[in-house]
DNA sequence: TCATGATCGATTGTTGACAATTTACAAAGC
DNA sequence: GCTTTGTAAATTGTCAACAATCGATCATGA
């Protein structure tokens, strides 16, 4: 039996509450492509100063979400489909696929019970029809990949692209037809990370990214 | 004949500007891995108010060319060989040839006019000897290449790229022998970028980008 | 008619003061 | 001596007022 702990306060910064909030409602669509982000009525609406709010748009810029220029306007931002499949789907495959090589040894009993809870907290979202939050898992299960690796630079860029694939796929998904098959899928990415040799989870890999974020994104 | 055109006045925000300095400080190995960054300290410096500053440093911290973690510290990010090797090195070629084979129709005679005036410049650098300015001029050569794309966002993750390669280049490179060489190797990229097919583009690339960067960062 | 200049409202950029947090270090208790 | 608890200095986080900039609108004059 664990000793009792308590946990962490959730003691976030403002500037890092807003960059959430923000964050939720361009993911969750309430925010679109090009809608207008103004300082003063955000500010007003979560009752924060200007400050940490511009501070969180700085870093939503940073992170893909949206665009501004100087002294004009903050919009959410825009995802092109080429975008998506000639440079995000090969980008994000390369960061997964450093984060899996470099790491192999780092892969052991802990590591895997950690990823088997995601993947089962996957199958509640599925069979109750929650796609957002499918889609939550299945960041949660590649991110616990990503983290392998000590280099915060190397998650950096991977969400920055993650969040760019969402945008896309926010905008052109209205319905996703098996969210079985993505638990599955993913119970066969970590069989063969367990089992398979580098060449054989790159093949797996790739297949299974391509065919992820292209069936987010042509539907 | 070109029409007359003024250049436009650098009327850069204080926050740009505060980038700017920070950065250069950084390239030029004036910052050093690990050195520690104050607010108070740099405003003071540069007689500015710490808003300016710190949203500077997010900025920066976007560009990774610093880390920091929250009410404790802020100093000049560090880049390891195998983030080099593994991940930057083929992530920047994936994004480079994007760029390219998304654009080949704009590469018209003033995109490749203005290519000459960058390996112009170049060469002028290397017959001083000026291996920063070489550098820089290197950087505008391929940024010249990726401006092609309007995806900004491709141009942001390009450039973090860039600027770990330079933080690691400059930890570890005392001279370049042959700054001739840089040349030639950029009149050779523009000659097959005119002529050549995607493919030998590519294998072209390819060796430019990891001859170069490794030359930088194992000699 | 249309380029130029003036003005205004909306919005972003900047500032200096104040609040909160962390770390280091000294004091107190065992 | 060792751990725990209080305190102070250094630093970052937040705020609200003020300044600068932009786009739209309208007036002016050739």
């Amino acid at each position: 039996m664990e000793p009792f702990q308590f946990k962490s306060q959730e003691n976030l910064s403002l500037r890092q509450r807003v960059i959430n909030d923000i964050k939720n409602a361009i993911l969750h669509g309430h925010l679109k492509p090009g809608d207008k982000l103004k300082e003063l009525e955000i500010s007003q609406q979560m009752s924060v100063s200007r400050g940490p709010i511009r501070e969180a748009l700085r870093d939503l810029e940073a992170m893909g979400l949206i665009v501004s220029s100087p002294y004009r306007e903050t919009m959410v931002a825009d995802v092109r489909k080429d975008e998506v499949v000639d440079l995000l789907i090969p980008v994000r495959l390369q960061l997964e696929m450093f984060a899996i090589k470099q790491n192999q040894l780092k892969m052991d009993d802990t590591f895997f019970d950690k990823m088997k809870i995601i993947v089962d907290h996957m199958k509640i979202a599925a069979d109750q029809g929650d796609l957002y939050e499918l889609v939550e898992d299945d960041i949660r299960f590649h991110e616990h990949v990503l983290a392998l690796e000590n280099s915060s630079y190397t998650t950096q860029i991977w969400s920055g692209i993650v969040n760019r694939l969402r945008l896309h796929f926010i905008k052109n998904t209205s319905r996703l037809t098996d969210l079985q098959k993505v638990v599955n899928d993913h119970i066969a990415l970590m069989e063969v990370l367990r089992t398979g040799t580098i060449d054989r989870i790159e093949t797996i890999w790739a297949t299974h990214i391509q065919d992820e974020d292209c069936l987010l994104c042509f539907e």
